[in-house]
DNA sequence: ACCTGAACACCGTTCAAGT
DNA sequence: ACCTGAACACCGTTCAAGT
């Protein structure tokens, strides 16, 4: 896990000669990359300067705070996912956003929990998405209050699935700590838990709780198309409670 | 923040008399009781072995770890969820689940996040809730692959929401960020985002990526019963597509 | 404006040692 | 079995000082 700086840089203090060597930009990508390598847990600010061969301080100049860096580095996870506007139909618009969204998350896994439980990084999503899916929700006929609902539930229909599906393994022990869950699934006692025994081969390691993988080793491909019909199902359903005079 | 060990107890090493001064349970106990008043941010070992009283150390010998215990802790709040069996029809049952589900959360809302975003957290939710959300969607007709996908939909519709609707502020400069999200949100630029900028008023603080403030303090009631009614409609659609032959 | 070098006040975890 | 006391190898952030 240790490394040295890749370039032994000058290093004395001082503004460098042709501008600035680092920025905003560059420390994002530097973060990002020893995120997708090594995953959230090993992400420090005394990493990222190490990688990039400064100081800690040098990093802070540039983005404030730790908590900053991470929105950034979400930003840039999810900057292209929106579809263009104006040439899908309502579902199909949702739906396409779904799977880029995915797309962009399977690239990117050891970011997914910023998405969704942080508020900071959520906020920082782009403003083309929110747009576009006020944009689709109106043509399906939403308005007010309901638009609103719709909107929130698309949100979180989205972002909720994939930081569930990606959210990381512990830190350390993680084969210990997976051993010790399968176990537990494996020795659910069948009086109690009928229903749950009769299913298990199709559940373990590929239902919610009952996983030891996330969705890097186990994707769960088929639930999250189902996910997408389901919560399209359901606001067509909503759409068509608003108007009963058809 | 900083606290004095309660009471000045003997402060020696060795085997206390009457029995262990500590236990796994109130470990469990006392860091959530830190975590509901200070947040998950204030959370860490040390602090809660100085509210107990004891060394870092003591705390290790229960719990093993830190992950461990915010899954211990986890546990503790979502041990009492799931409604019980057999008196309610399959959509009253699950809609039930997520109100109780909600209320669990809004006592401990600084726990949410471990619940979606942490894989050993997850893996410790009761069984019986498992087992509820399988038998519910059992008697709606589900079996075999559309019951796995069928379930984690559940799932993540419920914890993916609430994970979401209670992910935290940042630790520090919160008002600071809050002020700057809501001045970006307030000056988004009409010809480039007309939808999102005619209903502002409707959305501002109180959606998606377009809020500063957490469901603590602007809780999102309507929805979240919206995104119940949506999910169960999405299943019975769903069941319907699996038996056309009626 | 941009960076060094060092410091401050923290962390989680381990380990020998006590009783 | 249960705890002390100290240590190890880390953190994020701040700040004076350089150029």
């Amino acid at each position: 896990m240790k490394k040295k700086a890749p370039e032994p840089r000058p290093r004395t203090a001082g503004r460098p000669a042709g501008g600035a060597a680092l920025s905003k930009q560059r420390i994002a990508e530097a973060a990002l990359a020893h995120i997708d390598a090594f995953g959230l847990g090993a992400f420090s600010m005394r990493e990222i300067a190490a990688q990039l061969g400064v100081y800690p301080a040098t990093v802070h100049w540039h983005v404030s705070t730790r908590e900053a860096l991470l929105a950034e580095v979400a930003a840039t996870v999810m900057a292209q996912v929106t579809p263009p506007k104006g040439t899908l139909a309502w579902q199909n618009w949702i739906a396409e956003l779904f799977h880029r969204c995915r797309a962009a998350v399977r690239q990117h896994p050891n970011v997914a929990q910023l998405l969704g439980a942080q508020l900071v990084s959520n906020g920082s999503l782009p403003t083309e998405l929110v747009e576009g899916v006020l944009a689709a929700l109106t043509e399906a006929g939403f308005d007010g209050e309901p638009l609103r609902e719709a909107y929130n539930c698309v949100i979180a229909a989205m972002l909720g699935f994939l930081t569930m599906e990606f959210s990381p393994l512990p830190a350390d022990n993680t084969q210990a700590w997976a051993e010790e869950l399968r176990e537990r699934v494996h020795t659910i006692r069948p009086l109690d838990h009928p229903v749950l025994t009769r299913h298990l081969p199709q559940l373990a390691n590929q239902a919610f709780i009952l996983r030891w993988d996330n969705g890097t080793t186990v994707p769960l491909d088929s639930s999250f198309e189902r996910h997408i019909q389901i919560t399209i199902d359901g606001l067509e359903a909503f759409a068509r409670r608003l108007k009963p005079a058809q």
